[in-house]
DNA sequence: GATGAATGAGTATTCATTCAT
DNA sequence: GATGAATGAATACTCATTCAT
């Protein structure tokens, strides 16, 4: 996968600053951004973005690989934590955290994107599933929500504090605190039924 | 210029059938929706549509003031409701079932927009601001969260929801329920300091 | 077809210098001949030949109609003269001098190119089909070539000109006097089986 | 530049490959075959290509003046058979058999083109004059035509054939024989003036 | 010498906005 | 006032050509 030949240093060196562009670029501009901007933010030209990713959507495909996969990682460390509370929070922290400004709306049309990318997606699912699961079975989680909630969830503390004048840089903590004391069984009132 | 003389009979029917189909047009499309769309869809003219509205930006203003002002009388009249607790989750409900497949992203860039749209935002949180007060003051409320947070939260459920394959209608629901827990006093472990 | 609403004034004038220059700069630059380029020497904007045409494609195609059309009211006229053979060999020379350094290669892909311009090349191939006929029986063509024989050659003598260095105006009616000659009974050889 | 020293062994190896490779290409994508499939197909990378021709145009030349050659090596053998007409034939199908689905254009810029491709042209230009004169003594071709008319015809049958569809393969002997018949002094009409 | 990475001019097409009718 | 024709800047993508490795 990542594998093949092993790249010259300064293709390397370009395509991890198109990387880096193109992440900043639509975590500001959405994915709308333009692929010209990409390249002119990155210091190369035009040409060269499509030398490396034959399509706009597919660049977008591999930064957000990147952060799913990295995000992954981390996740997988916390599941050898002692504390499955702690590590959970932890884990929405970090994902919220990672994504500041953006969101995670790759993972929206499952279908149609890239396949290695939905395998990690996948991947991403299975151990977030185990993380909510043991917190769940520590009961630190209330039981009536699934890991997908809790995946979706972990979206809207950054959402909402973009929408914030000012750009309060460590808002996003403040609303995930609230979705977590959400998510405890303390207080829980039932939740209304599905497809309603 | 933005009160001034009282439209034409025509002109006043086209500028109702610009904004229902601006509507409908932002909400299926998102910003990105093209004026020749929404003209089409309102069966008016292209240069009709910048009759009314000298900018595309400006019919968007005027699309969400719309929807602002609906939101607010419809929280004032929640205003007088016997149950301060039931009328906060009511409202929070009717917000997140206006927007729809929508967001409040054009509260966004909340200071560069029109004038008139962040006066009406401004009555909106005033509005909101008393139904919270009454929530809190009546215990359904942690005290610890602001009318700004709760502005902010209520945009979440939907937000999130649309992230959910295959569309599921009324998941908003599930989630608008989880952060009504989180909002509870019952449970609450107190905020991060802010700005951090 | 031609229907449809009048066309404004100006819209009608730009469609002319369109078609014109379209038609101009496709004979020299061949069917690669750019956009913009056809733009400018129409005098026009980039953006106004799209709103005429979708598509380049249906930009050719429409060029390309208005050739098949006119051809095709000279032959039919043709098919009235009292001299068939005359008839018949003037076609061809109108034929020529119409296209002059252009060629018919749009008839090639018969199948995906435009329904309306297939049907205007099945009417011109069915008043071809007559007027050869018509020469045959007349004993001035001979009876070993058929209709679609006679089309794909009267394609050739302009397209064998346009080699000649100098730009001899007139050349291609001498290389069509030989093709006639060919075509005539008297002296004919044989002609080869098919597909061999 | 166009003697000079000797190619070193791979390097002529490579530009046999790439010879052939782009007369492939060009042969079945035309001029707008481009340089990248070319040099895949020789095996080579692109920076070689443009190590043994500057450009494009120059590998084109190239292309074209090695079919220029072998077709005057050709007609040269034809020379010295025993029947003049039925060499003038023979050659005529040699011609169009090569450019097989390809055609002549190359020789249609005549002058801003490659030197040695113009003199490669000459040399093909008197052979074929010399086989043309023999035919006409032999009384086998009318005297009403030069030689140069006939390198212009012998580009027409393959290229009027491939615009029948279908891609009938041997159809341009068909055409060639109509043309050859043209030639003929039996039944000649005169040609018209030249330039009219 | 050979390679393929980088480049940027060029292509078709879209769309907000202006303006003649 | 209303209309839709005209406009050109912007967009994703291609390809001949140059140059560092």
């Amino acid at each position: 996968m990542t594998a093949a030949r092993p790249l010259r240093a300064d293709a390397l060196r370009n395509r991890t600053a198109l990387l880096a562009a193109a992440e900043a670029e639509f975590a500001s501009r959405g994915a709308d951004a333009s692929v010209a901007d990409i390249a002119r933010r990155a210091g190369i030209g035009k040409g060269t973005v499509f030398r490396h990713f034959p399509t706009k959507e597919d660049l977008l495909a591999a930064v957000v690989l990147d952060r799913v996969e990295r995000l992954t990682s981390r996740a997988r460390e916390l599941l050898s934590a002692t504390d499955p509370a702690a590590a959970l929070w932890e884990f929405l922290a970090a994902a919220a955290g990672r994504q500041q400004q953006w969101d995670l709306s790759f993972l929206r049309q499952a279908d149609d994107l890239n396949e290695t990318l939905a395998e990690a997606r996948g991947e991403l699912f299975t151990v977030i599933t185990e993380l909510v699961s043991r917190a769940q079975r520590a009961g630190a989680v209330r039981l009536d929500v699934t890991p997908a909630d809790v995946i979706l969830l972990m979206c809207a503390p950054v959402y909402v504090a973009s929408f914030a004048p000012g750009a309060e840089t460590g808002l996003w903590r403040r609303y995930l605190a609230v979705i977590i004391d959400g998510l405890r069984p303390e207080g829980a009132h039932p939740l209304p039924a599905r497809d309603g």
